[in-house]
DNA sequence: GGACCCGGTCAACGTCCGTAGAATGAGCCA
DNA sequence: TGGCTCATTCTACGGACGTTGACCGGGTCC
């Protein structure tokens, strides 16, 4: 048993509360996830969690932040296929962050602005590689069916959604997604 | 100035606790409403409301019902057509109680088995319309998009949806709905 | 080795919540 | 009119929450 020196005991502990936090906004949503079990998930006291991180608003916000992910600016079908794996990724991959987040930002007015913050740059980057005036709002709606089928799966779970392979999904989201980004007719 | 009979006036304060819960539960959530707060947006005391409905789970069970819209079984393309005209019309018809229950759901998990109740009969009311056998998943999948774009215009509010008007939306959707009521190709 | 720093605990505060139950007072029926 | 019913209010309880500040004890530095 060697011990820890106190700096890095510090930092267990730190990611530690932070672990336990994402967890638990991601399973609750931040209004029922407490301070107070957030600590005990821990194995921590509630005071410490407030000594480190000052509130529980700065808790979540630093609980939720998530990298933005870059999607290469390039022609809609390249678009198109970014964009599929990363929904791919984000529908396997442990989607603790993403959760957290979502949950969190349809009850919690902060937790929406940070989010809206990150998702106007990615929105962005999207509407730019498809072509056609309302090219923006073609966007949101492509933004809006990647959030519809991360929530339908992990927080409504309704259908046939939360087992299927996230690559089915992706196959069968393509022409969508193809439909969407191609400029309307006319 | 004619007095209300006792029978009338009780309608009167149920109906209007019941409107005030409806926009609270909407704009807050489960979570954030108090049954306080429902009754002074009701002119009322706190007490008539645990009088009248017994709970806050039963004033919010009563609060979010909602018809379930039947959806005339037929082939793909009416159905398609159909869901869009439902889509449509909650996106500019009164869209408090759909935001109650969506926005509850994902914190409350009695909101969430009572909507998924409701879910199932419409989802597969949907996947028996469309050929194929993967029917069911693809019908989730348009389950997904119409929360999404419910949600996204409402609830994050991130990009141009927000104000988009439905018909706009409706038709940019049209191609997208087609392709996954349409059977997968091979 | 002694003073200091700091990770960590503990007990307490003020507030707000859902809920219960007694009290009030006006409408209803004999 | 007198008694009953019932809509409505008032007060209070017990618990949970976010947050605070005093406190403890072992690393850390001179």
């Amino acid at each position: 048993m060697e011990k820890p020196t106190r700096a890095e005991q510090r930092r267990r502990s730190e990611e530690g509360i932070l672990a336990a936090a994402r967890t638990l906004f991601a399973a609750l949503g931040y209004d029922r996830t407490t301070i107070r079990a957030v600590a005990k998930a821990a194995g921590v006291d509630a005071g410490l969690v407030m000594h480190y991180f000052g509130s529980k608003d700065e808790l979540f916000a630093r609980a939720s932040e998530l990298p933005v992910a870059e999607l290469p600016v390039a022609d809609a079908d390249e678009m198109v296929e970014a964009l599929l794996a990363s929904l791919a990724t984000r529908l396997d991959d442990e989607p603790v962050a993403s959760l957290a987040v979502l949950r969190s930002m349809l009850t919690n007015e902060d937790a929406a602005a940070r989010y809206r913050a990150a998702g106007v740059e990615q929105l962005a980057q999207i509407s730019a590689a498809i072509p056609g005036e309302d090219a923006e709002l073609r966007a949101s709606l492509l933004g809006a069916i990647v959030h519809g089928v991360i929530i339908e799966r992990y927080l409504l779970r309704l259908g046939r959604l939360s087992d299927a392979s996230p690559e089915q999904v992706a196959e069968l989201l393509r022409p969508v997604f193809r439909a969407l980004a191609a400029p309307a007719e006319g």
